[in-house]
RNA sequence: GCCGGGAUAGCUCAAUGGUAGAGCAGCGGUUUCGUAAAUCGCAGGUUGGAGGUUCGAUUCCUCUUCUCGGCUCCA
């Protein structure tokens, strides 16, 4: 016998050899049918996969993480076996569930697999799903897996195996179909009610871009056919979001062919947004100690030589500019921290002078490759919220303390809460890809997370993903559609001011290296404005609005009278418009509605006999009747409640 | 950069190997109106650009620009 213990730390003893199965229909039978999965002590399992030693238990459904992931990793395993069924002597390479669904990376040779097909699998999936295959798990030797695989002439399976350690090497098979696979899978097809595959993309094996492109499909499946309809409907709601979408239906910016890919417009609305948006950090930093500086937006190619700039990206950059007469070659400023030094480096610095703090938002060129370029997030010019910090290096993490509440404070007053946080320190194994010593490295390591750990942040910790110049701490938002996107950023650098040469005299008369913290909250004014706007879905709180009141008169008699609010209210710095067509009222409301303006004044006979406003708010409706001085009361509240710190 | 879609009026979209149509927007009338679309009329297009096949191309082919979904990359 062997004893289970459950999550609530309840023990009982089963067979040797039961499964996670047999326990789960040992509690309830309802429950039984719905075990995806079950995890082993701490390890997940399928469920059918007899324990033969005590064990923790905990059973795994639909509701949990695990528990979808096997579901969705089955679900690549159907989807491959629809595909070789519909296209035979088709080759697999790897197909993983993902944080939705899952993909499959196939080689289907000469005939191209294109969103036509999609359909015809789907069917087929569903058609297997219906035959309630079961998921068999088989441990196999090195040398038979080879041997299969051969024989069925999988050479990416081939190479996969080849990695792998005799004895630890599994198949599964369900129905006609055999996979290399660690598992754990779910119990049976039967389990997978609904499929749909949404896209197929081309994708590097083993995500390299020398090797072969295989042909990517992405699917997702569930257990109930209304959840994938919730989920399309996601999807479709997400779509609506989209800052593309906003920006164009708002007039918040555009791209233009002629101007060229990846560099945006900034239309009047979209720029009273951004201006709003650095005018406030403008003022957040002036308290806190930063002095703004102005560079220009290009520099001679020898900065980015002593920088570094130009020896790591200089091939992937745009090209230099060269002078008519002379041939000197300047760039386009990939960043803004050469400059900086250059300021820094100026004058004299004393001990006492630190930290300096410059700040600049400052527009920088980066060359993207054209099939990276996205609306606003991903773009080849954009405004960093620039600051450098020079500091010594005992007020490191001081610095880095108040960059973090800084950057925290702009993502409370716009009410981002789901963010994560991410260290990103280099890989000790591949220390060719970095600038700069050991020591300071470790250091620089030391003060983030030591940083990290005092603000309480919660952090996630990745290894090798550095800047080459130095360890980093970013801030990370999802877009609509779930896309990661780094906005706030800090990055401690000990390399340029060595390369610099950037020194200040100590309390002890010599010469010192100043360390440098490169930070920006927003990150990219651009991609800060994509979260943004599809984080509010283009309905702006008050204080951004580009557009915060809109005057609507009944009919052309009461114009004067609107224009008399309008002036009220423009001397009280209020972004105020007024619709004076010759429209219906009902017409004045709802494009004004659907433009999204926070505050509609309606004003017709009543309001100007009584001096009022009928006060309409977007997405609330009518409010009723305000005297003009009870009406900036309720503006000064709103615009205080508009930002979410409060 | 790579794989696969796409580009038709300002916007959203329709149509066809015989040189294009709707709604909204725009312009001109009529209407002067009370909380999400009054009404009549007019105008609007080298069908992204270049080349080719064809008697004829917006449609088929090639190249190119931009764009979308991924991949790779990302100071």
């Amino acid at each position: 016998m062997i004893k289970i213990t459950f999550p609530d730390n309840n023990v009982k003893e089963y067979p040797d050899g039961s499964t996670g199965l047999d326990i789960a229909k040992d509690i309830s039978n309802s429950l039984a049918k719905e075990v995806l999965s079950v995890k082993i002590n701490g390890e997940v399992w399928d469920a059918t996969r007899p324990i033969d030693t005590d064990a923790t238990i905990q059973l795994l459904t639909w509701k949990d993480k695990e528990g979808k992931s096997s579901f969705w990793h089955s679900s690549a395993h159907l989807m491959a076996e629809a595909l070789e069924s519909l296209f035979p002597g088709i080759k697999l390479g790897i197909g993983p569930a993902i944080e939705t669904g899952f993909y499959y990376d196939v080689d289907s040779g000469d005939k191209q697999i294109t969103e036509e097909d999609l359909p015809a699998i789907e069917k087929k999936m569903k058609e297997l799903a219906g035959q309630n295959n079961e998921y068999r798990r088989e441990e196999i030797s090195k040398k038979d897996a080879l041997k299969y695989f051969e024989e069925k002439g999988d050479e990416y399976k081939l190479e996969l195996i080849n990695e792998l350690e005799d004895g630890t090497i599994t198949f599964y098979h369900q129905g006609g179909f055999t996979d290399l696979c660690r598992g754990p899978h779910i119990p049976s097809t039967k389990f997978i009610k609904s499929v749909k595959l949404l896209t197929i993309a081309g994708a590097y094996w083993r995500g390299d871009e020398k090797n072969k492109q295989l042909t990517r499909l992405y699917g997702v499946t569930f257990p109930k056919q209304a959840e994938l309809d919730e989920y399309l409907d996601i999807l479709e709601q997400a779509k609506e979001r989209d800052h593309r979408k906003i920006g164009k239906e708002l007039e918040l910016f555009m791209f233009s062919e002629k101007v060229g890919g990846g560099l945006p417009l900034w239309l009047p609305k979209g720029t009273i947004i951004r201006e709003t948006l650095i005018d406030f950090l403008k003022k957040e930093q002036l308290q806190r100690g930063y002095v703004p500086v102005v560079t220009p937006h290009i520099g001679k190619k020898d900065l980015y030589v002593t920088s570094g700039h130009w020896e790591k990206y200089g091939s992937d950059s745009f090209r230099p500019i060269t002078t008519p007469h002379e041939g000197e070659e300047y760039l386009l400023k990939p960043m803004n921290c050469p400059h900086h030094c250059e300021i820094y480096a100026y004058k004299p610095r004393s001990y006492r002078d630190l930290p300096l703090r410059i700040a600049e938002f400052g527009m920088v060129y980066r060359y993207e490759q054209s099939g990276e370029l996205n609306g606003l997030t991903r773009v080849r010019s954009f405004t960093v919220d620039d600051a450098h910090i020079f500091c010594r290096p005992d007020q490191v993490k001081e610095e880095f303390l108040n960059v973090i509440d800084l950057v925290l404070h702009v993502f409370k007053t716009l009410g981002f809460k789901e963010f994560t946080t991410q260290i990103s320190l280099r890989d000790p194994e591949d220390k060719e890809k970095y600038i700069g010593s050991d020591e300071n490295w470790e250091k620089a390591e030391r003060d983030i997370i030591e940083a990290t750990e005092e603000t309480g942040l919660e952090t996630v910790t990745e290894i090798g993903e550095a800047a080459f110049y130095g360890p980093k701490l970013d801030f990370i938002v999802k877009d609509a559609l779930g896309r990661p996107w780094q906005l706030g950023t800090i990055q401690v650098d000990y390399n340029l001011p060595e390369r610099f040469k950037l020194e200040y005299i100590g309390d002890d008369n010599e010469r010192h290296r100043p360390v440098m913290i490169h930070r920006a909250p927003f990150g990219s004014l651009e991609r800060f404005m994509a979260v943004l706007i599809e984080h509010y879905a283009g309905n702006f709180p008050l204080w951004l609005a580009p557009e915060q009141v809109t005057i609507l008169p009944i009919s052309e008699k009461f114009h004067d009278y609107a224009v008399k609010v309008l002036n009220l209210l423009k001397n009280d710095d209020i972004k105020v418009t007024i619709d004076d067509r010759n429209e219906k009222i009902g017409k004045k409301i709802r494009e004004a509605e659907v433009k999204k303006i926070p505050i509609m004044l309606i004003v017709g006979e009543k309001e100007q006999s009584t001096e009022e406003v009928a006060v309409r708010l977007h997405g609330k409706g009518d409010q009723g009747s305000l005297t003009m001085s009870s009406f900036k009361e309720l503006f000064d509240k709103l615009m205080i409640e508009s930002k979410s710190i409060n």
